[in-house]
DNA sequence: GCCAACGTTGGC
DNA sequence: GCCAACGTTGGC
């Protein structure tokens, strides 16, 4: 290092250069150091400190601009080809029009601007002070493209990609070429066999030409979850358009897991088993060379990533929501970004456990079985490889007091994460929240299988087994309150749920159910009281309910009808514009409380009057009369009714 | 991109 | 504990 600053002849007086010289990796060193008659020109203090100082160095300002514009005529461009900070590697200089109007859109915002000095500043403390290379320097002759043809590789300091080495090459008249692309287009040969990261040309099946590392994902192998954050967070950011491996994103981020009590990062199941291990794998590094360790040196390898938000060393090309920083696979899986709590909502092997280090299927068990029955099916893991104690990942819209979880700590004590998150002080796992977990947690046949975003997918599409007769069901009522709610029947789409008639009679919530199924109804067709249980069933009629049914009550308890039908929701829906404007909500509780219905207080519940001519408390009561009735024929016995009318 | 609807949470 | 509200997901 010490040497190499020598050799650049820097002057002793730069602060940066100093320091830039104790952190410089053998990745420019070395190069370097094979062509030290390279000149470096002298840096002057002024651009020197504005560089320096500022972590914002293109066109900060029309000044700023202007004074590099004035230092670029006394001496060469500033390290064209390598970032400066927010910039990665591709950028020439601000040659490249995308990235200087990029670069000018952090630039207009300054809120954005702002945040980014100050994270610039705090990745400053964790990550060494790049380090300015002369864009003459480091270049060797590389005679496998041609005579006069330089190559040099440069490791990426900073930025979102920092820690990716990058390949240049020259050509004997100077143009720079910064991809294969650009290559072909400067040097007219057969580039098939080259391979523009080493340099090298291989023939017949030394080597692929060129290795993508990536996966043809189907759409449905990344979960909307991941695939549209991903999406939109890219689509959103500056650095987006260099974005590296979006796709295989997920994939790559079940290969990691990193214990933080031992801070080792280690591949996870997911590769152990071998199956994605062929299809996935880091774009950068290659698969023979070694993960690094914790303590891995900043920058000494190929992309070895420092985790902005743990500071943990990571191999791979991870990213944090706004691809500012690098962010390790753990914290990846968190997508919170900053808070160290995360929420869990997608379940992904942990990697740690029993089950994950377990690489033999054993063959006995139902998905074995299944495999080997249906092997073009969709394979389904061991169940004695299966994690025990699944990480669940994936964004939330609120971040919940939750402790930092990783794979260690469930893996460590899975009993103790089960403890962890089953108390009812944690304010996320209350209420729905104990119930999503352990729903969640208690993990069937399909719940974990090697691929979680359809393990995701059928969570979201639990609710609906797809066979009952709710399910199969395509016609919404258009009378209950879920339809009602529905903007095509003109309703404010606040409750966006299903029609109640449509509601799985086997998986959806119960809350969600027409309220005859929680008294069985339904019974006959499927598990009773499936679904997420609630106390008691409430149906609320509140003032988007414009009218009323002829029958008055909105209870169609005709005698000739089908007594089926009767019991449907539509039953007991209202039908627009025949009525009084009013609403009720009936809550069926404890079924030896019934009758208690006051029907003297149906009409004045508000201490309003009836001001419904003809819908009397009498209508009501003979109304609320018969429906018990009919309940009590069918069911054999009745709960209660609390009916709260709001004129 | 639209839309249905799933799942979650703050307010009550 | 309930539920209105709504962020978000996933299908199309």
């Amino acid at each position: 290092m010490n040497e190499e600053s020598a050799q650049n002849q820097v002057p002793a007086s730069e602060p940066v250069e100093k320091d830039e010289g104790e952190t410089t990796t053998e990745n420019i060193s070395k190069p370097e150091a094979e062509n030290p008659s390279v000149e470096v020109p002298a840096v002057t203090d002024a651009t020197e400190q504005n560089l320096s100082s500022s972590p914002v160095f293109v066109g900060e300002t029309g000044t700023r601009v202007k004074e590099e514009n004035k230092t670029v005529e006394t001496e060469p461009p500033v390290d064209w080809f390598e970032p400066l900070e927010d910039d990665d590697a591709h950028s020439f200089g601000g040659n490249d029009p995308e990235e200087e109007s990029l670069a000018g859109e952090s630039e207009r915002s300054e809120s954005v601007a702002g945040s980014e000095k100050i994270r610039k500043k705090m990745f400053q403390l964790q990550a060494p002070r790049r380090r300015r290379t002369h864009p003459d320097e480091g270049w060797v002759e590389w005679p496998a493209l041609g005579e006069g043809w330089k190559r040099k590789e440069v490791v990426r300091r900073s930025g979102s990609s920092i820690g990716q080495k990058d390949v240049y090459y020259m050509s004997p008249r100077g143009d720079r070429v910064r991809s294969r692309v650009e290559l072909a287009s400067v040097l007219p040969i057969d580039l098939t066999h080259f391979e523009f990261k080493t340099g090298k040309f291989f023939e017949g099946e030394g080597q692929p030409i060129r290795i993508r590392n990536r996966v043809k994902k189907k759409p449905r192998e990344r979960s909307s979850s991941e695939s549209s954050w991903l999406d939109r967070e890219g689509a959103d950011t500056p650095d987006s358009f260099h974005r590296l491996t979006p796709s295989t994103m997920p994939k790559q981020q079940n290969s990691f897991l990193l214990n933080s009590s031992t801070g080792i990062l280690k591949q996870s199941s997911r590769t152990d088993f071998g199956r994605t291990e062929d299809k996935i794998r880091l774009p950068f590094p290659t698969s023979s060379r070694p993960l690094p360790s914790i303590k891995g040196e900043f920058g000494s390898e190929d992309s070895i990533l420092v985790c902005a938000k743990c500071g943990i060393s990571f191999t791979g090309t991870w990213y944090d929501k706004q691809r500012k920083r690098p962010c390790c696979p753990t914290c990846w899986a968190s997508k919170t970004k900053e808070h160290p709590m995360i929420r869990f909502r997608k379940w992904i092997p942990c990697g740690q456990c029993v089950g994950c280090h377990n690489t033999i299927n054993c063959g006995q068990c139902a998905n074995c079985k299944h495999g080997l029955q249906s092997p073009e099916s969709r394979k389904r893991i061991c169940r004695k490889r299966r994690c025990i104690c699944p990480i669940r990942k994936s964004p939330a819209r609120r971040t919940v007091q939750q402790p930092y979880i990783t794979a260690s700590d469930m893996c460590d004590d899975s009993s103790s994460f089960q403890n962890e998150v089953g108390d009812s002080q944690h304010p996320s796992l209350k209420s729905s929240d104990t119930e999503n977990l352990s729903m969640n947690v208690d993990i069937d046949d399909d719940d974990m299988s090697t691929d979680d975003d359809e393990d995701w997918h059928r969570k979201r599409k639990r609710r609906s087994c797809g066979e009952c007769k709710a399910c199969l069901c395509r016609k919404d009522c258009g009378t209950c309150d879920f339809c009602i709610d529905k903007p095509k029947f003109g309703g404010s789409n606040k409750k966006r749920q299903k029609c109640r008639l449509r509601q799985c009679q086997r998986q959806a919530m119960r809350h969600l159910l027409p309220y005859q199924m929680g008294i069985g109804e339904y019974g006959s067709d499927g598990p009773l009281l499936a679904g997420r249980s609630r106390p008691h069933y409430t149906y609320s009629r509140k003032s988007n309910f414009n009218s009323y049914k002829g029958s008055q009550s909105g209870f169609d308890l005709s005698d000739n009808e089908d007594e089926d039908n009767n019991l449907q929701p539509k039953s007991w829906t209202v039908e627009p514009g025949k009525a009084p404007r009013h609403s009720f909500d009936m809550n069926i509780r404890n079924p030896q409380l019934s009758m208690q219905i006051n029907f003297s207080d149906l009409g004045l519940q508000n201490g309003l009057p009836d001001r419904v001519p003809h819908i009397s408390n009498h209508n009501y009561a003979q109304t609320f009369s018969r429906l018990i009735k009919r309940i009590k024929k069918r069911c054999g016995f009745v709960y209660s009714f609390t009916v709260k009318l709001n004129w």
